[in-house]
RNA sequence: GGGGUCUUAGCUCAGCUGGGAGAGCACCUGCCUUACAAGCAGGGGGUCGUUGGUUCAAGUCCAAUAGGCCCCACCA
């Protein structure tokens, strides 16, 4: 016989049922011409990452979707693979050699990303197999690597295409540079700190007339970087700015390095901060960058790659940065030349992964003009070719794209793609091609160099939507199943990553990688702060499968959670989700108990409506097809949250609670001679949860497995169909005609609201359980008798539950009673029986006020003429019948208080 | 400085296109009822940040305001 243990332990379980879904192949996705392709890309997680909840929430979101697609006949692919993350891996091995008092340096390129590629070996695999215990259906036969053979070619053929169009250059602009990582950042790696610092004012003596060095005429101005100084080429005022009229086309002198610097007026002074004089230093500031290059100033690089002074700082060459700055403002000061010292707190750059100041350095970097391939980008969001959920992250969007700047992708590092550019020996001129040419063009010599850079690594993350299913090749793979449905990320990287594959798949395939972008938030700690190493406070995803299941963990990251929203996380709440499941194993094993043990076939295959079908059994179909269409819809409409409430509360709440208690008395042994009703009740209690399984595999997927495949118990079929073998490939359950119950579900709506009124009267009377009670039910309804046909046995059960004999009865209310009154049935238990008249009086009075309360509001609206000429028929209807009831209630009401007092 | 977002029960949060205030946890009462005490039944508790406006009707739309958070830019 098929039994499940009295607990449910996900233990060993999960596992099992994950080896059978690998085995069975179905994560495998194939071209198949006769089937949609439903396609979603992973965001490849990096091979330095252990599983964190980000990844676990990002990953239970893309796992619901492609389950749910692929249960709805879709051909599901989801698409997986790990990044290779040029400098967060790079940092890592470095740290590791550390440890064994190796530099980077000694090691040399070779030797060091052979280390690279052991530590992919050892720790690429277990970010997978950390995903595989988060349930996730990947292809996993499909795995790539940014770094594995065909990204590289597809990142060397986009580099090369970009080049030739004139997107990609090579030129010096301000970059950050990193002096501890010795490499270029983007800006977007850049991450500002407040610091307290000081704010030096100086002065620079003014060159007179006659070109001397004037002792008394000064301009002052304010820094935050003293030691910047030595590569001022200019002084800035603001064109209107009549005080230094005058100084603008004069010069000044610059101590130390003794140059003397033209005076600049250009808008980009602030006329109202400090003394508005702005030193210029167009070599170490993106600002004064701008300026010089307006100016046509001189660019001086005072540092070097490690931030010391360099050769171009006077007497300070070789002084590190900060040292330099502290001997510069005591010269100064001995000079004359400082004016005073402010305490000043401000925005200082810092990378984000090592937190050292950055250093801005003008550099020859690669770039990526941005101007053009934008535009396509901000368009396609703008017209709506492609979805942003939630669609306020539009605004968030644009302000990226309309705020681009050209892209620097070269990166002093050896871990990642190798620039495609040779640079000749003899000559330096450069050559972009996949291999070193054999004669350089400019000087027919032979010999090249490559250029040491690596790229970005988000420059092959933004082909990766492509890359993934062959590109450059041409196959069937890409064919079919590009582009891709949906993106599931959080909103964090938009920038770094979602806008670059949109452009990137646009000017490489012409089209758009994806539809749909569904962003989620943030997963914080019970406090509501980020998980970070440096607080601790980081849960560990695999740490909660263990003791509570994948199951729990997906349902509580998944529950009362909308698109974009940070969440914040509490063991209470995993607890909650472990709960349902234990709640759903139990109502499985109820049923599961009540069957013939003789292994026949599942009465649920049939999927006709059998003989014997009572109210109850109508309701719960009704409901459960109400439920259906309601989470299908939410699906639909990437409202996971809301789609996986609705499930557990019909399978709780309706099912669990309700009808499953309805049902009890039809089971027992003593009404087996009704075969009819007992058939029917067992053929609705299967094909409700069974149902209900399906509608919750995409959110629970284990339990449901087991579940499902304890029902069916060895009947289902190995195609995908409405009973396949497995619930994954079987079909999510729609909308039956059949299954539509109009009358019945209100018949028991009105019971539920019966039961309801008497459990409330027997707890607010303080009604011992053990006492016995009479109830009346009495209607002035004529069919009253058939309408608690089944509400007579339900109060039967509920009797027996409660240790309490309720009956029904037609005759009017007693006199002395307290009573619950309904629409259009009364309950009441004699009071007699009961211990306080007076808190009957005061209950039917709360009533009494409720009710005028909501019969003026209903009275207003239907007085109001402009609400009956436009509100829509079926709301004036509604209203009325609403009206009505209440009028009746309320005069109900009114006659048993007076009946009372 | 620009943009976004949040403020709903003691806590954490749902509440889609305006029309009877919800969930989980916590708390109180009563139940070990033969699926489940990881459970069942019932209960208390909210002027939906503040002010004004639109509307017959606003948690829901608009404006202003206070406070929190996030992103971008970054004033030397």
């Amino acid at each position: 016989m098929r039994t499940l243990d009295k607990t449910y332990n996900p233990h060993g379980l999960e596992d099992r049922i994950y080896r059978t879904w690998e085995e069975k192949k179905y994560f495998h996705a194939e071209v198949d011409h006769s089937r949609k392709p439903f396609t979603i890309v992973i965001p490849p997680p990096n091979i330095t990452g252990i599983l964190h909840m980000g990844h676990a929430f990002d990953n239970t979101m893309q796992d619901i979707l492609i389950r749910f697609k692929r249960m709805q006949g879709y051909n599901a692919l989801w698409q997986p693979g790990t990044d290779h993350a040029s400098i967060s891996t790079e940092v890592r091995i470095i740290q590791e050699l550390q440890k064994e008092g190796i530099k980077k340096e000694d090691l040399g390129r070779e030797a060091f990303l052979e280390r690279a590629w052991e530590w992919k070996k050892e720790y690429g695999g277990a970010i997978i197999s950390q995903l595989k215990k988060l349930g996730s259906s990947c292809d996993w036969d499909r795995e790539r690597f940014t770094m594995d053979e065909g990204c590289n070619r597809a990142v060397t053929e986009v580099f090369l295409k970009m080049h030739a169009k004139g997107y990609i250059y090579r030129g010096s602009r301000i970059i950050n540079w990193c002096p501890v990582c010795n490499t270029s950042i983007s800006d977007a790696e850049v991450e500002y700190e407040e610091q307290n610092g000081h704010l030096w004012h100086i002065r620079y003596p003014v060159i007179e007339a006659d070109g001397s060095v004037s002792k008394e005429r000064f301009v002052e101005f304010a820094t935050t970087r003293p030691e910047t100084m030595l590569g001022d080429t200019a002084v800035a005022v603001h064109p209107d700015d009549d005080r230094y009229r005058d100084l603008v086309g004069k010069e000044v002198f610059l101590p130390f390095v003794e140059r003397r610097i033209p005076v600049v007026a250009d808008s980009y002074v602030d006329m109202e901060f400090g003394t508005g004089v702005v030193k210029i230093t167009p070599g170490h500031d993106p600002n004064d960058f701008e300026v010089g290059r307006r100016h046509g100033l001189q660019e001086i690089n005072i540092m070097n790659d490690d931030a010391t002074i360099n050769e171009n700082g006077a007497k300070f060459a070789g002084m590190d940065r900060y040292a330099a700055r502290k001997q510069i403002v005591k010269e100064l000061d001995e000079m004359g030349l400082l004016v005073r010292i402010e305490d000043y707190t401000h925005n200082v750059g810092t990378h984000e992964r090592c937190h050292t100041t950055v250093e801005p350095l003008i550099k020859k970097q690669w770039f990526v003009r941005m101007d053009e391939l934008i535009r396509p980008a901000a368009d396609a969001v703008r017209n709506g070719t492609i979805r942003l959920i939630p669609q306020r992250l539009n605004a968030m969007y644009f302000n990226w794209t309309d705020n681009i700047r050209d892209w620097c992708i070269s990166r002093q590092l050896w871990w990642g793609h190798r620039i495609p550019a040779y640079y000749c020996d003899n000559c330096g001129e450069v050559q972009v091609a996949e291999k070193a040419p054999e004669k350089c063009p400019h000087c027919k010599g032979t010999h090249f160099t490559q250029d040491p850079d690596t790229l970005d690594t988000w420059f092959s993350s933004a082909l990766w939507p492509f890359e993934t299913l062959g590109w450059p090749d041409k196959t069937e793979d890409l064919d079919y199943f590009f582009p891709t449905d949906v993106l599931v990320t959080g909103y964090d990287i938009i920038f770094f990553w979602v806008i670059r594959m949109i452009f990137s798949s646009y000017e490489q395939m012409g089209t758009y990688p994806f539809h749909t972008v569904l962003f989620h938030g943030l997963i914080r700690d019970e406090q509501g702060r980020k998980f970070s190493k440096s607080l601790g406070n980081g849960i560990d995803p695999l740490e909660v499968i263990e003791k509570y299941g994948a199951d729990a963990l997906r349902l509580t990251i998944i529950t009362g959670n909308s698109p974009g929203n940070d969440m914040r996380f509490y063991f209470e709440r995993v607890e909650n989700s472990r709960n349902f499941a234990n709640k759903i194993w139990n109502a499985s094993r109820f049923i599961l108990m009540n069957l013939p043990e003789d292994g026949k076939k599942p009465l649920f295959l049939d999927t006709r409506l059998p003989r014997g079908l009572t109210d109850a059994d109508c309701w719960i179909l009704a409901r459960f097809n109400n439920t259906v269409r309601e989470v299908t819809d939410n699906m639909e409409r990437y409202e996971l949250g809301i789609a996986v409430g609705k499930v557990y509360d019909f399978i709780w709440d309706e099912f669990c609670d309700w009808y499953i208690e309805m049902v009890k008395p039809r089971l027992r042994e003593e009404n087996a001679a009704e075969d009819a009703s007992r058939q029917a009740a067992l053929w609705t209690l299967e094909t409700v949860l069974v149902g209900a399984m399906k509608l919750l595999h995409p959110f629970m997927p284990f339990v449901t497995e087991e579940i499902y495949q304890t029902f069916l118990d060895g009947f289902g079929s190995e195609e995908r169909s409405e009973f396949a073998e497995s619930v994954m490939i079987s079909s999510w359950p729609v909308f039956r005609e059949d299954f539509v119950f109009a009358k019945e579900e209100e018949k028991i709506g009105l019971i539920k609201e019966a039961v309801r009124g008497i459990r409330n009267l027997r707890s607010e009377m303080n009604v011992a359980p053990s006492k016995k009670t009479k109830v009346f039910v009495v209607s002035e309804n004529a069919q009253k008798r058939e309408v608690f046909s089944d509400s007579l046995v339900f109060f039967e059960t509920l009797s027996h539950a409660q240790g309490t004999l309720l009956q029904a009865d037609k005759t009017g209310v007693p006199e002395d009673a307290a009573s619950v009154v309904l629409a259009d049935v009364t309950i009441c238990i004699p009071l007699d029986e009961l211990v306080d008249r007076q808190a009957e009086i005061a209950r039917l009075t709360r009533e009494k006020e409720r009710l005028e309360k909501e019969l003026s509001r209903s009275k207003g609206m239907l007085a109001n003429e402009r609400f009956l000429s436009k509100a829509p028929a079926e709301k004036i209807e509604e209203e009325k019948e609403k009206q009505k009831k209440y009028e009746q209630t309320y005069a109900q009401i009114c006659e048993r208080l007076e009946a009372l007092s």
